[in-house]
DNA sequence: CCGATGGTTCGGTTATCATCGAACCATGAC
DNA sequence: GTCATGGTTCGATGATAACCGAACCATCGG
């Protein structure tokens, strides 16, 4: 009866219905107060507080003070990972019986904690990985400097942290590698800021321009 | 207060000690018997029976009946992938406070559900990656097969299965992926076929032996 | 057929925890 | 100062579920 990880901890604070539907909405990557969650999660004040007191305990979420609001965000990338292992089931259950895209827009692009992934993040990470912008340790090369650099990220650009550089996140709807981590968020930023992409409000929906999809696949080449 | 995908529920089926107690032990791969499990967790074999049943319910292991016994394993890499992105979050916990080798030998080389983790098994994928065994959508080029089959692994030997021929899986001790998949764990098989290593009783340890390392680091390059 | 062993089912007990009402503290607006 | 709003603390309630004892079913060895 060996002691390992005490893996049972983390899994019980998502365990309950209303803490993983905080969890689910903060996917995005935005911070929100604590009633927009408790409303979100449908508890009251009182219920969402205590909820958001173990989550920050667990140091699942992170919390910041801001005059009297208080807002939450996902305590990291690694979170959302999780939260991603976990989605991998229920999509599971469903696709051999029903393979149809419940929501085509999610499946094509859409934010994953501060990342893209969906059809497009998945096609950024493949050819990053085939046309050798990234080594095999998925630091980026000076050829991946050069690419990334064309749409306005530079190594300067990058807040130094030790979050990872770059980092491979497990596609809940694809199954496959999507781009995460300093690097993943940076471009998705750009995207943006391009205009080549919006994200639509209240959802993790990233919605192309023609021209901005045409002119990222041309990017990516 | 829109119904996401129910993540609660799975979340749910490891947040017990004991349910995760009995996760863990599968983590190596093999299928053990209710009362082993029983045992292992700590609990008499009428909660353990009733553990399993919620977790073969909630698709998290299959059971396997043979004569009298029952053995049960994991239902698949997805749920290795879970249970390693939730100890993400221990070791996190400690590692900026005692990054040391806690464990060496599981460092360097274990098993992961049914193929090699740790050092070895990064290092392998990185490889893979790197001299083109493997395509961008991780799937086994010719060159691959070649180097395969030098151990023995032929496309012939791998029984037919809708599961991925080939897969990533984040490792856990290094924050690397490593080969996982069908070709992941035929690759291990072979490798103890060949006696290059075997495994550490009671453990999760992959011990090579001083030939074995050697041939096994000939062999990717 | 008979024990012995592996597993399950059933009932009852216990403990944990999510929930909310109510009261309280803190910040900001006026 | 007063009032409104965002959040927390406290206590009581209720539901869920883990746990074990005991009885039961199934398989194997003789």
């Amino acid at each position: 009866m060996t002691e390992g990880p005490d893996i049972a901890r983390i899994a019980a604070l998502v365990a309950d219905p209303a803490r993983s539907s905080m969890l689910l909405a903060l996917m995005d990557g935005r911070a929100l107060t604590a009633t927009e969650l408790s409303s979100l999660a449908g508890v009251t004040k009182q219920t969402a507080s205590s909820h958001l007191a173990k989550l920050v305990d667990g140091e699942v979420l992170q919390m910041e003070a801001q005059g009297r609001h208080r807002y939450f965000r996902l305590a990291g990338a690694h979170v959302a990972a999780l939260i991603e292992a976990l989605m991998v089931f229920t999509s599971d259950a469903a696709a051999p019986v029903r393979t149809g895209p419940r929501e085509p827009a999610l499946r094509k692009a859409r934010v994953c904690y501060d990342h893209l992934a969906g059809e497009m993040g998945v096609a950024l990470y493949d050819r990053a990985r085939d046309a050798g912008w990234l080594a095999d340790d998925l630091g980026v090369t000076d050829k991946g400097w050069s690419k990334f650099s064309a749409i306005g990220v530079t190594p300067d650009s990058l807040p130094r942290s030790n979050r990872p550089q770059c980092r491979a996140c497990l596609d809940w709807s694809q199954r496959r590698h999507h781009l995460a981590g300093m690097i993943g968020k940076a471009t998705l930023d750009r995207l943006f800021a391009l205009s080549w992409a919006r994200r639509l409000p209240a959802s993790r929906v990233v919605a192309f321009t023609p021209e901005g999809e045409r002119r990222f696949r041309e990017w990516i080449g």
